[in-house]
DNA sequence: CTGAAAGCGCTAACAC
DNA sequence: GTGTTAGCGCTTTCAG
């Protein structure tokens, strides 16, 4: 109490072996170039004094902080989380440490974030988010440093990214629904203007339904449902739209509509279907559980960050735009 | 390509204005003693240059480096992403970035993750987890950098933290209960040797059935239960065991218990009635809804960066041990 | 109001 | 193998 326990520095290290400051720094990083002996020496000085290397002077120093920015919509959304876990764990494993912004899904606060994690000087950024806004962009291609992209799209793929064909896997839910002979399929998604929503899962959707034959009907669009009330409030508007199924981009969104629907004594899968694309714990808890596109979330975020630790170590990447395989996973809430 | 992008620095801007580092500092940091005429001039310099402060020079050479530690379970459980949510917005409102370390609430890796936030010279720390222990206690108070604990409880009250009253909220659901003349009342657990689920949680289920004068009885108390698959997994035994109703210490056990039961024709709440402790969204996606205890999540992780910030600004705190209010939230899962 | 100078704690050539 | 010497980019006395 009182006492400024200055912590020891490599100084003291030095000092208390009598060696140079970079005897120490060669065993604390390992360097082979140490004789035994001495190294010994300065790794029981090290013990005794409770020497740890300060971080911010290394990085300083030496240009790298090992420290990655993540740069994440919102982490209470399961979806985002679960990337967010995967990028973690293998961050973790190549010993980097996260520095995590929110941003709300906002491009401003986005631009925000990157540019204060650039001043942190980051080793490298993985950014989440339905959009990537072109200053967002070119933010992150003014600092230098690398960058993958999580669960979210790029046109031009500009920048390396690891996702699910999420126009594919769109198209592919519509067309079940058409094959099973349903025509008025409802397409609910979180946004009328981001590129994830329009260029892929509705273009997914259009794709499946004008080789099916199908006139697109805007009625049976549904933008902007972002939270399980927004999903919940859309019930009645997807029910009178005499929709047959529905297809929402969300898991909580899904549920939302559900149990609005089944609130309102609609029987799923009987009268109406409902598949979601996120497949976090929201499908399995509801009743009837959801049948959901899988994406795999953690395997996007793990790789995502692999990808990013190759970049850091300026390493070629074998390919840019990595493409994950989903899969669909049959509930009771379609038959 | 190929261009080293060297930033601009202090120096690159002292050098531009034709005035010295001391005052382009001055103005960055907005001191007073500045004149007008050179702040503009060093102001424009800076934007024209695209000047941005080296935050990791700056760490170095003023020993704050506006960045927090936050040490959490796991993201992906919506009580803490919630707490974290709020610590998060409180932390960039105050202009302190997050470093953010997942534990799985072990305390090996806690005690890893306290180091490693240390070494990075973090201005003050936020802990959350169903335990502290003696070693991240020790390590903690080793680096002499400000602590908050976030829902999470520490014996001997010798860290700062911001809580609800666990073991009252125990007692009331548990009383409710009595009072509704149910006797055989199983409790969930997370643990049966972390001293939220004991000292707490459990204590205060016990001090509710000791004054309703109820004899305790162990084979209605289920410690281990981490999971919605957890909790689906001991809806058998808690129907074996006679329960009238179940207290779980979190929601998506309790869900997982709620379907389980469910699923094996229980009827809720008329056969059996259920209450959670978290309210978070699962508790509002089930049928029925989930009766549960409202802590104000947010509020908490938000409350406890608040401190934090105080306590990082040296200022002292009223009161060290916050407990915040919680209250009820009754819905379709009693009666 | 402004400048000079001394670090912050460490890495990284470059010598010996 | 080990030491010397410069910095990394910035803050912070201390003068003036």
């Amino acid at each position: 109490m009182g006492e400024e326990k200055k912590n020891a520095t490599i100084y003291d290290v030095a000092a208390a072996v009598g060696v140079s400051l970079a005897t120490v720094s060669r065993v604390v990083n390992g360097s082979e170039n140490v004789r035994p002996a001495t190294r010994d020496k300065v790794l029981s000085a090290i013990k005794e004094l409770g020497y740890r290397p300060n971080a911010v002077a290394r990085g300083l120093a030496s240009k790298k902080t090992t420290t990655v920015g993540v740069v994440m919509p919102d982490m209470t959304n399961l979806f985002y989380s679960e990337l967010t876990r995967g990028i973690d764990d293998v961050a973790n494993m190549y010993q980097y440490d996260v520095l995590l912004t929110n941003t709300d899904d906002d491009p401003k606060r986005a631009l925000t974030a990157v540019r204060n994690l650039a001043d942190k000087q980051i080793d490298g950024l993985l950014f989440m988010g339905s959009q990537l806004s072109d200053e967002v962009l070119a933010a992150i291609q003014a600092t230098d440093v690398p960058v993958v992209l999580a669960g979210s799209v790029n046109h031009g793929r500009v920048l390396p990214s690891v996702n699910i064909d999420y126009k594919k896997a769109f198209a592919e839910v519509t067309d079940n629904f058409l094959q099973a002979g349903k025509k008025r399929l409802a397409l609910v998604l979180g946004s009328d203007d981001r590129a994830i929503d329009q260029d892929y899962r509705r273009a997914g959707y259009e794709k499946a339904l004008a080789e099916g034959g199908i006139a697109l009907d805007e009625g049976l669009i549904f933008a902007g449902a972002r939270s399980y009330q927004d999903g919940q409030n859309l019930a009645e508007a997807i029910e009178k739209a005499g929709a047959e199924a529905v297809i929402a981009y969300d898991d909580e969104v899904a549920l939302g509509v559900l149990n609005g629907l089944q609130d309102m004594g609609k029987k799923v899968p009987d009268e109406i279907e409902i598949v979601s694309a996120n497949n976090t714990t929201f499908t399995m808890v509801a009743r009837p559980e959801i049948s959901s596109i899988d994406q795999p979330k953690y395997d996007i975020g793990a790789v995502a960050m692999r990808l990013l630790t190759k970049l850091m170590d300026k390493e070629s990447l074998d390919e840019e735009q990595v493409v994950l395989p989903y899969t669909m996973v049959k509930r009771q809430s379609t038959k």
